[in-house]
Parts: structure tokens; sequence; C-alpha cells
DNA sequence: GCCGTTTTCGGCCCGACTGTTTTCAGTCG
């Protein structure tokens, strides 16, 4: 089992044991073990191998034991027999908002409820409101959450829910009552999808600002409408949360809604390390005793002393000893300990790019023509524009042979000569890689263009070892130059074909063939988890929109967020270099 | 189940909102 496969199931364990009623620490531990296997940055048989499981923060004992079964055979007993026990109705039944594991429990032993069409039936027969625990609104909830599970359950890509998210935010800024306004959640850490959007507003006069937010025509329904939070649900199931604080706590929550839920709990911990309570409200001397209640009470008391020191997230991070950690970086992945050493990177940024490289036209499946992607390019103030489009093998891309981009390198160099655009611009071609790993067009040609993109757009369903052998083999071909969308993966609609990952990576640093960052908000693809790592390694990232019109250009702001959650600085992009840079860069290869 | 410049046992992040209750449990983020 691959080490996803087997986080997988101790995510399901995890579950399991919730609606077991187990211990909650018990339960979390799984899911802290199953989290700590994906982010995991190397094989897992050679941490097996080496007998270094348990060295890996949450994981100890029972779980390195149940990871190193899963690894060798696959299966695994005390997976099994739990999942015996219990009906997989029952974890059907958590995706229903309101419904958790005690009150799932609670419908499975008085109504004998274990299934979501079970659930439905008992709802509309009035038998749930009849329960302890649960009511006439409990059961309408119920049933409106079952029939549009679908919609809520879906995330939403980054460009899409951003698109949503932002003229909210500035209707927000624009009210009078409003100090701040920002977005907050995964949305301001740049992750490529997003479950639900989080507005965060300091104020001192509160109703009229949720009372515009729910009333905003784009809203279908209000979930929740307290006094200091409300939550509506728009168009398409896209839920968005309000949260209004007055503005001395607004750095608190800020950082606290931002996320994520991991980096929250290690700020946590080290607030508590240093005698500090850190919440949404504060950061106050922590109370050795007494009930949670009394705490909150005795934060609440204690909080203006504290609160006139920290006025920003930055001051924030720096009471806890910590330089500031941009948003997209909080994951919980070790940069609370950069943080702290003052190794942190500092992160590319929009400005830092000053062209990009993988373009079509209307010559193949692009919706501009050259002279209009150019014009688009240079509004954008970038030194240069490379035209990469497809070659003959995407047939129904209407891709270029061999005399057809003969054709193209010449008007582009006659559009070069005329002067006509301060935008150079550079040949190239996203060249196919053929399922054997042949690329799509003649050497001769390819040895005429600036450079070239090698990318696979057929035979996905090869085996991991056939596809990553085909890629390998392009990417030691001596006019590839950079590797284009490496899984071919699109978010939310289609997984990316199966190649190791790892071992492009390595093919591409010793063979000096960057690897593209495919900006294009269903691709993002290489995904950023791979990214530091990789640039340790010496790999040259390239941020590309895969711009197929001049709107798509604007793609590049999505590879900057993944680029930036993946710790890569100017340094590490190749298309940070200026034009000069760019021609040295690819003269030398 | 994990973890330890307080500890190998006894903790484990914390608060708001909802619905059902008359003081709180469950859910959510």
């Amino acid at each position: 089992m691959t080490k996803n496969e087997i986080a997988g199931v101790l995510e399901g364990i995890g579950v399991l044991l919730e609606l077991k009623g187990e211990n909650p620490f018990k339960v979390r531990a799984y899911l802290a073990g199953a989290r700590a296997l994906e982010t995991l940055e190397e094989e897992v048989g050679t941490v097996i191998a080496e007998d270094r499981l348990q060295a890996i923060p949450g994981i100890g004992e029972a779980l390195a034991k149940k990871i190193t079964e899963l690894h060798a055979t696959g299966r695994l007993g005390f997976h099994e027999k739990l999942k015996a026990s219990i009906a997989p109705g029952l974890v059907e039944m958590l995706e229903i908002p309101g419904l958790g594991a005690k009150k799932i429990k609670a419908l499975h032993a008085k109504l004998g409820i274990s299934a979501v069409a079970e659930l439905a039936r008992a709802c509309a027969e009035g038998r749930v409101a009849a329960l302890d625990g649960f009511g006439e609104k409990s059961q309408e909830k119920i049933l409106a959450g079952i029939r549009n599970r679908a919609a809520y359950a879906r995330r939403h890509r980054w460009w899409e829910a951003f698109a949503v998210a932002e003229p909210i935010l500035q209707g927000l800024r624009a009210l009078p009552q409003v100090r701040c306004a920002e977005h907050a959640g995964s949305l301001r850490r740049g992750l490529e999808t997003v479950g639900d959007l989080d507005f965060l507003v300091a104020a001192e006069a509160w109703a009229p600002i949720v009372e515009w937010f729910i009333t905003r025509p784009e809203v279908r329904e209000v979930t929740a409408k307290g006094e200091t939070k409300a939550s509506v649900r728009y168009a398409g199931g896209l839920q968005a949360d309000l949260r209004i604080v007055p503005p001395a706590q607004f750095a608190f929550a800020l950082h606290h809604f931002t996320g994520s839920k991991d980096h929250n709990v290690q700020m946590r911990q080290r607030a508590l390390a240093r005698g500090l309570s850190l919440s949404e409200w504060g950061l106050v001397p922590a109370e050795g005793e007494g009930t949670a209640k009394e705490k909150a009470a005795a934060q609440r008391k204690s909080r203006s002393a504290k609160l006139e020191h920290i006025r920003s997230e930055t001051d924030l991070f720096a009471a806890l000893g910590l330089h500031y950690i941009p948003p997209e970086l909080r994951e919980g992945l070790g940069e609370i300990e950069a943080a702290e050493k003052g190794e942190l990177p500092r992160l590319v940024e929009a400005a830092d790019i000053r062209g990009v490289f993988h373009n079509h036209t209307t010559a193949s499946d692009g919706r501009n023509t050259l002279a209009e992607m150019v014009a688009a390019a240079q509004g954008h103030g970038w030194e240069y524009l490379g035209i990469a489009d497809h070659s003959k093998a995407s047939f129904q891309a209407n891709g270029l042979d061999e005399a057809r981009l003969r054709r193209q390198i010449a008007e582009i160099a006659a559009l070069n000569q005329s002067g006509r655009f301060t935008t150079q611009v550079l040949t190239g071609v996203e060249c196919d890689i053929l399922p054997d790993g042949r690329l799509d067009l003649d050497e001769a040609v390819l040895r005429e263009l600036d450079y070239v993109v090698v990318s696979v757009h057929s035979a996905f369903t090869q085996s991991e070892a056939e596809m990553t052998a085909r890629i390998i083999r392009a990417i030691e071909h001596p006019c590839a130059t950079m590797l284009g969308h490496p899984t071919g993966r699109l978010l939310l609609k289609r997984e990316g074909y199966p190649v190791n990952v790892a071992k492009v990576i390595d093919a591409a640093v010793a063979n000096r063939v960057a690897i593209e960052l495919n900006a294009h908000p269903q691709r993002l693809d290489l995904d950023w988890r791979h990214w530091r790592r990789a640039a340790e390694r010496g790999l040259c990232c390239v941020i590309n929109p895969d711009a197929h019109d001049t709107a798509g250009l604007e793609h590049v702001r999505a590879g900057i967020n993944a680029a930036r959650k993946g710790w890569l600085t100017a340094e590490h992009v190749l298309n940070t270099r200026g034009l000069a840079g760019v021609r040295d860069y690819l003269r030398k290869r």
C-alpha cells in the first residue's frame, strides 16, 4: 500500500472509532497519524525499512505497527473487524450538517436507523423529532441536509471561490460601520480548493453588518445568525461565514480564523509552553485551575491588559518569539520552527514574474491570436511571452506539425523585428510525450525553438511504472526544457495519472529540466506539497498559466499562491528572471 | 493513541451557535 492509501485507512479507523463513541483523543490520534503520513516527504517503505516510523511526530508504537502491517500486506485485521461492526450508512450520515457521532449513535440505538434513506423516512414520518435531544427544527434541518448533501459536501476551486468572495469583501469594507475586513480560512491561505468562505470584520456596531451580509441578493439561505456571527449559503452550495469582532481583537481573530487547524493547535501549544493561553480573543496568562467557564471569565477580565500591545498578526507572532508567518505557510508543516529560527523563505510574489512560457494561440486550440496574446502580456508588464502551442499528436487541439511550427517560428521572428511590442516573444512548443516516451516532433525542428515544454496528453491508463518511465524518457531528450502539468490532474474533476513524482523530480534535476507549476486554477500541477523538498534538491520551477486566451494569463496569480504554499522564493522560479537571464539559462542547458 | 526542560500517568486548543433545554450537550470551525 502507498502512504496515501495507508493514511486513508487510518482516517477511516478514526471515523469509525468516533461513531463507536471511543475516547475522542484516540480518534484524534488516528486522524493525526493519517495526516502525518500524508505530509511525509519520503517513501513510507524507506521509513519502515530504516525503522524510523516512530520518529514521526504523531506516530507511536501502535500506529507504527498498523502502518507496517498495511504497507506489507495491504490489510489490517483491526480495521476490518471495526468496519464489520458498523453499518456503512452511519459513516455516510456524518456528511449531513448538524449530525455528529453522538446524534448518529442515538438515531441508530433508538430508531434502528443505519442508512441515509432510512433516516429520511424517519424524518418524514416525524419519528426523529420525537426523540430526546431532537426536535422539529433538527428534523427539518436533517431533511434539508439530505436533499442538498452533494452540493454541501462539494469543495470549490480557489479561483472561483475568490471571484465570489472578493465583491463581498469590498462591499463589507465600504460599510460605514466597518473598520477593517479580511478574508480568512483556506481562501486566505491560498489553498487550491476551498470548502467555505470566511469573512472577518472589525467593527463596533454589529447588527447593520450582519443585516447587510444576510440580505445580499446572491444569498440563497441563512443558516445561522447570531450577534457576532452569521452564515449564509450562496447559489451553487458555497457557504460563507461572517464574524464580527471589536477592533482590538481583530488581529487575534484574523489569525485564528485563517488557520489552518494544525497551525493553530501548534500556536496554542507554543503559547501554553510560555504560560499563555491563545484564542481568537487574545493572548492572556494561562489559568492553571478552574472550569472552562471560569477560565473564559478570567480571560475576558484580563483581556484588555494584553491587547494593547498586539495590534497586528506581526505583533502576535512576535509575542510568541516568532517572525511573521505568511498565511500561505500556515499549514502546520514546520513553519513555526522556521519562524522561530528566522529561517522563513522570502516567498515569491506576483510582481516578481517577468514573463511566462506555456501559452496557446489560435494556431492550435487558443482563442486569441499571437498579436492579441502579446498585447495582453505587455499589459501585464512582462518582458517576454513564450508561445507553446500543441504538437500534431494532439489532433483534437489542432496541434502543429513540423511545417506549421516552422511557419509560426517565422511569424514570431517577424513580429519581434517589427518593434510593434516591447514584450519579446519566445518560440516554444508544447510537445506531446508519446505513449512510449518519444517526443511528437522531429529533433531538427525542436532545435530551432527557444525552448520545449513536454507534456502527456494521451494514454492516461498506463501503469505507474510505464507512465514514470515514459515521462523520464521525455525528460532525458536533449531538447526538453520543461515538463508541463506533471500529473495531469484536474481539481475536483479527475485524478492525475499514476506517476512516481519523486523519480520524475530526480530525473528533472539530473537533466536540468524545469518542472512546470501549471497555474491553471483547475490544475495547479505539480501540487504545492511537493515543491519545498523538490526545490531543496535543486529543481527549477516555472510558473506557467497554460493560457488559452488573454484572460488566461491572469491565472498566474493562482500559480503564485501554490508556489508560496510550496515555500518557493523568486530564486527557485525560472520566470522571475529577466529576458537576458532566461536566454542565458536556455543557452546553457 | 500520543507524548514528556513539570510528567511513563494524565493530560490532550478553545469558543460560538443551535436547539433543546431551563443549565447544557452536541456540533462546528
